[in-house]
DNA sequence: TGACTGATGTCAGCCACAGACATCAAGATA
DNA sequence: TATCTTGATGTCTGTGGCTGACATCAGTCA
């Protein structure tokens, strides 16, 4: 036994999550999730940049799910064929026992403009980082950031599909659907532009 | 002459500009951007619901052009078909007089993550209006918000590079150039998936 | 003339967040 | 065993973003 209780960052984060759905977002200060545990506010801050990143902290192994999956492919794999194998990797994070909590979590974002902002945030840095893998292994711009972001946008389509009540499809299955969607929709062709 | 000098939310624009330009966006203070054209804090929260908005503040009519470039595209047309014409009609609202306006402006938000994630935030929802815009026209899901989505992405991959030193282009063209990229990306073949 | 309106100012307060310094148990070291 | 070092935490204090409540006051309109 430790001078403090173990995993304060965790059990912050449960609290955060706890008490964000019962009296919402804003409703909720930092220091009386920090109460919730037996810590400070001060020691909150400590441990996340902000109030609203209580929330998003801990993601680095999704994101690294996702770039593995871009290494992954085969060398001569098109751009989206690349994209597809990442959805692949990176739907494995979230196994259908995750779905009630990811539900929770998200109908708290969904509820709050500024936790909107942040999980944009993060999923741009998400296609940013897959737009650098694509790069290296030797994809040009603009095809990259195209690339990266077509999957970041299917990902995050498949992902509140795979929340929806009643959705019973794992996440592995929608995102193909979507992807596949996607890729018959640019097919359906665009005679003029410009 | 009224009471006030008028305009003050246009002059509260270009102050906090100025001065974000020069002094970063965290060392000023909404204070001083309203001391800077004689007016008070309390004034300037009252046009602005938060220090960042005043750099986003009025793009009502750029949405507006991309909803009207959807709405009036013909009715048979794909959805990345419609999705064309909004992005041509959306960038007839930035003709290269406003390039150097654009480049210190964005200059500034690319400083500041908390303003990225704000600007991330605006283009999500031009994303959701146009995805609504498209499910009027018959449109079905998720086609809607993937294509409304695309449009976004190829915007701000567009934009970026309309922005970028050197480039002379106008934006309508560089704009019709991403798309096609991604016409072209996606029509490369995804053989395998999940 | 007088009520009414709308943009502004004033004042007080909450809370997110940060710097500086103290504390104190556990493991390392002498 | 005594001391040192370390790292997570607490305490104190301050700044700035943002808000509610109320006052002001030039123009407008009845």
């Amino acid at each position: 036994m430790g001078r403090w209780e173990p995993g304060a960052r965790e059990r912050l984060q449960a609290a955060a999550l706890e008490l964000f759905a019962t009296r919402g977002f804003e409703q909720t200060t930092a220091a009386e999730i920090a109460q919730a545990v037996g810590l400070t506010e001060r020691t909150f801050f400590r441990h996340f940049s902000d109030k609203r990143e209580v929330l998003f902290y801990g993601q680095e192994q999704f994101l690294q799910a996702f770039v593995d999956g871009v290494d992954a492919a085969p060398p001569d794999a098109s751009p989206f064929e690349v994209i597809a194998a990442a959805l692949d990797a990176a739907a494995s994070f979230f196994p259908d026992e995750r779905r009630p909590h990811s539900r929770t979590r998200q109908i708290v974002i969904d509820q709050n403009p500024a936790l909107r902002e942040r999980e944009l945030h993060k999923l741009a840095t998400l296609a940013t980082v897959v737009a650098g893998a694509l790069r290296a292994r030797g994809t040009t711009e603009p095809a990259a950031t195209l690339a990266a972001q077509s999957g970041a946008t299917v990902f995050g389509i498949a992902f509140a599909q795979w929340i929806r009540d009643g959705e019973m499809r794992p996440l592995r299955g929608i995102a193909a659907d979507v992807l596949r969607e996607l890729l018959t929709l640019t097919g359906a062709g665009v005679g003029r532009m410009g």
